[in-house]
DNA sequence: CGCTGGGTTGATCGGTGTCAATTCGTGTGG
DNA sequence: CCACACGAATTGACACCGATCAACCCAGCG
């Protein structure tokens, strides 16, 4: 018998427990699975456009980004991701890369090959059902991020990236008290929210001034959840966190 | 035995089909599956936020949108669906909509119970995993839209979803050679771009007088595909149009 | 034949981008 | 240890894309 550490991968058993009741020979299963570990510095690409893909990442640490270029040079990302997410899931069904996806800071991620995946969904349908709501609620996600762009002010969706940010660490375990660690710049923080970073920085002013949140050395606090959340209209039930039998 | 009609799900078919090998006994089984059809006048609501799902709904014919709605009263248009789209799929992971569907003109729609296809994961593995397939395509339609709402100007937004609209048409076999049925008002259209309703026509016009495409009495002409698409900087890699085993 | 919804146009306002410069902290080589 | 480069945050001035407000036209329709 071949002694392999296992990763940590509590992030995604608190993902999935949040949201579903993952039974204990569930999480096991998932524990055991042959993952790779890989780090990755600050600024590197997990997986490029145009790649084909035979296995998918879990994120163990860090954030990454899904990132689309325009002609200009420009860049939106279009996604951002934490511990506990599946980061290229969905290239099990489509194996081809249609975007990038980059580490914004040191990241470690668990990597599984598709294979195992599929012979998963034989062996375990409930817990394929649940890697699969996985990317349902990415794409939930992408929606609301839409109506921001579409429709929100800068401030307000600032604002608002905040709160699903606050939430989505919370479920991980990742926030402290009413703080989370946020080592982005306001370049990247620009990129996400698809404005200048001049523009970036003074609407994060606005939300300081007005003692909502502060945001400096790497960390997040949010000072004022009640007046950010009702400022930003958030209302989190696209993140499904509700415990459902799915 | 009791006869039934089955519905025209061919849209579905050949969907699927330009991405995957659908096998006759995949089609035939898709086909028999016990649909039930629903006819929708212009501006219902076929599903609503906060609604519990136990059925999922594969679009006929009409054009259905993903709305999101925001404090001030305005909407923003998260997702446009055509015939051959399966509208709320991911209500089979998620069961409680994040947000609501409405139809844009007269729609059908053939729903199915999620126990029906959650069996099929079981029956046919290959056939589900192209149903989640079609989850992950949505995604990225979405993703590509936040980097049109996020990056680029209005008019390049727009010549963007036109060269979409019609790739998309074109794969389900509604484009009768270089123009389709767009049966939308330019209302409808703004609530897509997230613009202005005044903004949205003189975009239009922009790419009307630089002799590019038409759009009257509900048809779209596209008279210079190569210089829309170069202009939009169109790149279909994201709609998954190549056929692959998935 | 007037009402209504959809499309169009003009004038003006305002949110955000662009350009440019300053400050500050940090790492690095002389 | 200091000089310097560099990235990140910040600020001011100005330009511009797209919003808003207000008409007007036109076709369909009661």
């Amino acid at each position: 018998m071949v002694a392999m550490t296992e990763p940590d991968i509590s992030a995604l058993i608190l993902y999935l427990k949040r949201r579903d009741d993952l039974s204990t020979d569930e999480e096991m299963v998932l524990r055991s699975l042959p993952w790779r570990v890989k780090n990755w510095p600050a600024a590197s690409e997990i997986v490029r456009e145009g790649q084909k893909m035979q296995e998918s990442s879990l994120q163990l640490s860090g954030f990454t980004a899904r990132v689309g270029h325009v002609a200009s040079g420009d860049r939106q990302i279009t996604g951002l991701h934490i511990p506990g997410d599946f980061i290229d899931l969905h290239s099990l069904l489509l194996k081809v890369m249609d975007h990038s996806i980059i580490t914004l800071t040191p990241c470690s991620t668990a990597s599984i090959d598709h294979a195992v995946l599929q012979r998963l969904s034989a062996t375990h349908p409930h817990l394929s059902r649940m890697l699969m709501m996985t990317i349902a609620i990415d794409a939930a996600v992408q929606r609301a991020w839409i109506v921001d762009l579409g429709r929100h002010l800068a401030s307000k969706h600032m604002a608002r990236i905040f709160c699903e940010l606050f939430k989505r660490l919370e479920t991980v375990g990742l926030t402290a008290g009413s703080s989370f660690e946020l080592p982005l710049t306001q370049v990247m923080f620009a990129d996400v929210l698809g404005l200048s970073i001049v523009h970036t920085n003074r609407s994060l002013q606005q939300l300081r001034s007005r003692g909502w949140l502060e945001w400096s050395d790497k960390t997040a606090y949010i000072h004022d959840w009640a007046s950010l959340a009702e400022f930003a209209g958030f209302d989190p039930l696209y993140l499904n966190l509700q415990r459902y039998h799915r």
